[in-house]
DNA sequence: CTGTTTTTAGTACCTAGTGCTATTAGAAGT
DNA sequence: ACTTCTAATAGCACTAGGTACTAAAAACAG
């Protein structure tokens, strides 16, 4: 292997590694755009999606259709944050919830703090059994950073439950860590 | 107009309120398995979706997709939650938030108390100038009950900037009513 | 100049359609 | 019975954005 194969070699290399990082970020781009823009032929931009394993592109929009269909439904729409583990309603409850990349700064793959507040929350609000209950005031502590791939499992216990509103104290843990802890005030509407 | 045709036409109008509503609850369905579920030709299920102005099925899917893409990263994958309006770097920040159906508990349609908080606390983090930033502690209220359609204003203020960590005010209105209210202290790691 | 890798070109085929032009079935009006 | 209408069906040419395959050209090493 001389110099110039290497060179070649590492054109095509570095373009394939180019090429998955830019579907990546922009799934919704044709053979036909892709090989405009890299300055090769169409056929060059097959070759290399074969042998990276990159679908075409309606199977790409489908696969992003599809998937975030149930990632916004479970993120935004579901009622509880993560995954209800247990309910025990006005004493105590317990979800899980995996940090994904969605959950993190791209940079430094540390959790943002308002995803670990929304699962406490979401948990505090749910573990009270009242018709409309919304969250009134809260006081929350980040005592650990989260990364990527850790599981949070967060527990909220109901202190004191009044008429009109209960105090529920949250804690979410990562193995025996504590990364946040949180009291909540709840309100009720009957 | 006899009977006869007018159950026709009931038939036809039936079919089509039916397509209607089967394609926007299940999208990813081709001609042919429309056609077939609904015991018609493959041209007849074309001519309805003429009729309706229903766009074929790649048409659907892209859009779905494109949709819940932006929707994704503007929720989870920016920076900032909400709309960045102002930003002098360890002063101040302001951004806007239009409340839409994905913040809000369905039944109720009142805006869940995590996105008041992701708004605030990314704002909070991104007003502070460092390489690093976390949130450490926060204490919030929620003052008012924020509705689907409401804008939320958030204004961030730096309250002390020392070397490590800096105090932060955030204040979210909808109008002239304040709607949340909290103080942030985050953590700066240079 | 030869051998290898890389790239390009071209063909047949596929899916899920559009757009258009018949044709057929069934009922209504006369 | 004959015409007229609507609804439904059928067929054909064409499209985008591909797959899968074969063949040829280009680039470069030894």
């Amino acid at each position: 292997m001389g110099v110039r194969l290497e060179m070649r070699a590492r054109n095509k290399k570095q373009r394939q590694q180019e090429l998955s990082a830019l579907i990546e970020t922009e799934p919704f781009m044709t053979d036909e755009e892709l090989a405009e823009r890299f300055g090769v032929s169409v056929q060059t931009i097959r070759l290399d999606r074969l042998a990276l394993g990159i679908p075409e592109l309606r199977e790409r929009i489908k696969k992003v259709a599809e998937h975030n269909y149930g990632k916004v439904r479970s993120l935004e729409l579901s009622e509880v944050i993560g995954e209800l583990l247990e309910l025990d309603l006005n004493r105590l409850a317990i979800s899980m919830l995996e940090i994904g990349p969605e959950h993190v700064f791209s940079r430094t793959r540390i959790a943002r703090g308002h995803h670990l507040f929304a699962q406490a929350n979401s948990l505090a609000v749910s573990v009270i059994d009242a018709e409309v209950v919304l969250t009134g005031m809260a006081d929350v502590r980040f005592t650990r950073q989260v990364k990527l791939g850790e599981r949070l499992i967060s527990k909220a216990v109901v202190q004191d439950n009044r008429e009109d509103r209960a105090h529920v104290n949250v804690t979410t843990k990562v193995g025996d860590d504590i990364v946040f802890e949180g009291q909540f005030v709840v309100f009720k509407n009957k």
